[in-house]
DNA sequence: TCTAAAGCAAGAGCAGTGCTCTCGTTAGTG
DNA sequence: CACTAACGAGAGCACTGCTCTTGCTTTAGA
């Protein structure tokens, strides 16, 4: 019915769409501290007051970009999951399948990730419409695991006491299905995971790491043992994980 | 001789520091994209050219900010490891002790740790005046891992063969008394860190990890296991370091 | 089919910003 | 004592986000 009702809808995503388009080349280009609406309503050869019948903000707009940014990077990691390589053999190859994706999106879009991963610009609180897009990657991993608990199985790591229950909370919420010791071995992986792509993409590795591939392979397949992935191998040895629920 | 000759160059110091402190305040307050000289001159009563004598432009105060906010965080972990319980004891205690008071000074100082651990903010580049305090955090955990080396001995973690070269030449830069393997995985561990501190900074554990004190602390011992920390118990009987070197 | 309503672009304008330049004035140096 | 260099103040430029008003066009309803 979009598509009848069309015309000046139509029209409308158009326009919003060539203004996050145009915002993201001044994003990528300058960085969000420098994106200014007025540069986005000249370069689209419009006047800037037009802008806001689209974005009634200008931190609407950036927030635009994170929702999409977030896509993005949930999109990437969901099709490297899809991939051959990513869908088959052993799961801690699939997981470094995953997280290399997730990272060269990093490098290529450094100022849309920092956008999402760096200090939060607008008026720090992130809205309520990025939570969905923003755990895509999150999920991705997830899934990774609970693919190597239902075939091979997985060595659940160490849950301390204390931990318990705050891992059996984030079990229920985010897999009712796998150990809460890998859920919460999980939430941190993700985390660290996103430590080391950020240290990379905003510098701090300059003088510190040279060859970052290799460099960022072998965390990665840390990461994956952490949570307790087996390469097939030892398929069940350590499978621990329905006991621990 | 700088108290002799003083007196001007004292004044001048003081206001310094006042414009700093004032900036200090105005970037906990609103972060550091709202930060405006004017406003930092209007509150110390000068206007706002008078600033540009004492800083040549905005990103020069911020880089200033960024400094001073390396050197706290990194005094922060000198600190936690002169402490009794970050100078004694199992050593993955005393990794906890200083990760935890990183991750303390971040959480009760956000916008200064998203200043130099989020998106690079000024022209991209980051000025060569923040190498040297960037570095303190992950000297002090160096620093660990060679207490650890040097009396318990450390398990030293594997070395892919791909990554060998590169954990040379950092071992060179960074502790050529340490094993590669060590060095490598510290680095790791680094970034890793501050991943999980990011996370929880900026915001993206909201509505995923509730009780993060547990979480946090379990994620710190593994990176200290991770590189290779033993907690003296088992004392010795990993310490492959040298003969990995 | 005609009309009222809603959506839209444009322009002027406000308050605020970073930054530059030009002035007197004041404080240390020879 | 005279000189120079540092300093604070002010005006001003180009820019920003954002608001309000003014007409025009498209859409929807009687």
């Amino acid at each position: 019915m979009s598509t009848i009702r069309g015309a000046r809808e139509r029209a409308r995503s158009e326009v919003t769409a060539a203004i996050k388009d145009e915002a993201r080349r001044q994003l990528a280009a300058d960085g969000a501290a420098k994106l200014s609406l007025r540069a986005v309503a000249r370069e689209l050869g419009m006047v800037s007051s037009a802008l806001y019948r689209y974005f009634p903000s200008r931190d609407d707009l950036l927030t635009a970009l994170i929702v999409d940014a977030y896509d993005a990077v949930g999109a990437t990691a969901e099709a490297a999951r899809a991939t051959p390589r990513g869908s088959s053999g052993p799961h801690p190859a699939r997981w470094t399948v995953v997280t290399c994706a997730v990272r060269d999106w990093a490098l290529a879009h450094p100022h849309e990730y920092g956008l999402i991963y760096g200090s939060p610009v607008p008026g720090y609180t992130a809205p309520q419409d990025t939570v969905g897009p923003a755990s895509r990657v999150g999920l991705v991993l997830l899934g990774l695991a609970r693919d190597a608990y239902l075939t091979d199985g997985l060595a659940a790591p160490p849950l301390a006491p204390e931990l318990r229950p705050e891992a059996e909370r984030m079990t229920a919420d985010l897999a009712p299905d796998l150990p809460p010791a890998v859920v919460a071995a999980l939430v941190a992986a993700w985390a660290q995971l996103f430590g080391l792509i950020s240290f990379e993409v905003f510098g701090q590795f300059t003088r510190v790491v040279e060859e970052r591939d290799p460099f960022f392979r072998r965390a990665s397949r840390e990461l994956a043992r952490s949570v307790g992935l087996l390469d097939g191998r030892t398929a069940g040895t350590g499978s621990t994980g329905r006991a621990m629920s």
